[in-house]
DNA sequence: TTACGATGTCATCACTGTTGACAAAGGACC
DNA sequence: GGTCCTTTGTCAACAGTGATGACATCGTAA
């Protein structure tokens, strides 16, 4: 048996690796999804073996959660005016997502859905909603209810996020944005006034 | 080589076995998720092979979206007068899940959520919310927007059903169920209302 | 130089959904 | 009765998955 020494891809440092893969797992989760994605396709896109994504991140789903747990940057919207808060935060979903930090962030939240039979992933998607939305909105309120008509807000804005990104609503998907703001906007806005 | 006789279990007619394999796929799906049970844990409960599930439904999606696929029930509330729909419905979604027939259709609707990343789960949930909510309601509207409109209902009520069943919203699940029904129905009435 | 930790590779495990070959029971027809 | 054929059930195998642990190799500190 001659021994062929193994062909190791060039030596890099831990965090350079790390972050090949966290990039492929990003970019493919976002595509595809948590079940679509397999380690070893990751891996293959990142230019690194299957065993080093369990290496650096423990698990699928860990690495899953790392590269897909984003803030829903609806913090900026939130601090504005309270009357007119509703049709804000609509636009905001219904706009944004063109753009590329939006996209991303829309995708993640989408793809938690999806994935939040798992119960660490079920436990970061609350997380966000609440970090992202209700506690903001909690502060801001000051009723006695306040809490509940946040996190009514919330599941308000996550209904319009399932229908656009995980249902895809092809009603919705082709309806005039400013109609889309201004009805679900009012809607929402009932949930804000007191 | 001594030929054992292979032991068979006692025959059945097909329609039999098939409806072992439906009810312990719908049991088992309900309460942990389309990943989460394998086909040979449905056969093992139905007393049967894996191999005869396959033959019987075809796949593991399809018999999925066989035993997972419900009417919402919403219809019957539907029907109600135009002014107090937006409560009624909320009540309908809150307090039902207690029954039976209630729970049923409420886990399945999250089962089919956390599974849509098949495009043939996707589809059927969109088949789901349009038969269920949407096109009974645009019947009702009337109004030229009526089509955005029903579907947005539809977004809403899937918002509600979803942080309760899929994220599983402490703060929503501990609320007083009037103080729910009160605020997202007057909410879900906005949008109801011309 | 030696020793060691960091980095990369590979074989293998238990498990999954799915398939196709085979066995055996039950009815149809002569 | 005897001979088919369809129906029903069983089993072994396949390619794929996430994960593990043994091993090779590089870079560097002592």
């Amino acid at each position: 048996m001659t021994e062929r020494p193994r062909a190791s891809r060039p030596r890099r440092p831990a965090a350079q690796t790390r972050q090949a893969i966290h990039d492929a797992a990003h970019e493919l989760f976002s595509r595809e999804g948590f079940d679509a994605v397999g380690i070893r396709a990751i891996a293959a896109r990142a230019g690194v073996d299957a065993a080093l994504v369990v290496r650096h991140f423990g698990s699928k789903e860990r690495l899953f959660l790392e590269t897909m747990t984003v803030d829903l940057a609806a913090a900026r919207v939130m601090e504005g005016p309270l009357d007119g808060l509703g049709r804000a935060l609509v636009e905001h979903i219904v706009t944004l997502p063109s753009s590329r930090a939006g996209e991303m962030a829309v995708t993640s939240l989408a793809a938690l859905f999806q994935a939040s039979d798992r119960s660490e992933v079920e436990t970061a998607l609350r997380e966000t909603i609440r970090q992202g939305i209700a506690e903001p909105l909690v502060r801001r309120l000051g009723t006695e209810d306040a809490e509940v008509r946040a996190h009514l807000v919330a599941a308000q804005i996550g209904g319009l996020l399932t229908s656009l990104h995980v249902v895809h609503d092809p009603v919705l998907l082709a309806a005039d944005r400013g109609l889309l703001t201004a009805r679900y906007g009012d809607a929402l806005q009932a949930l804000i006034n007191t």
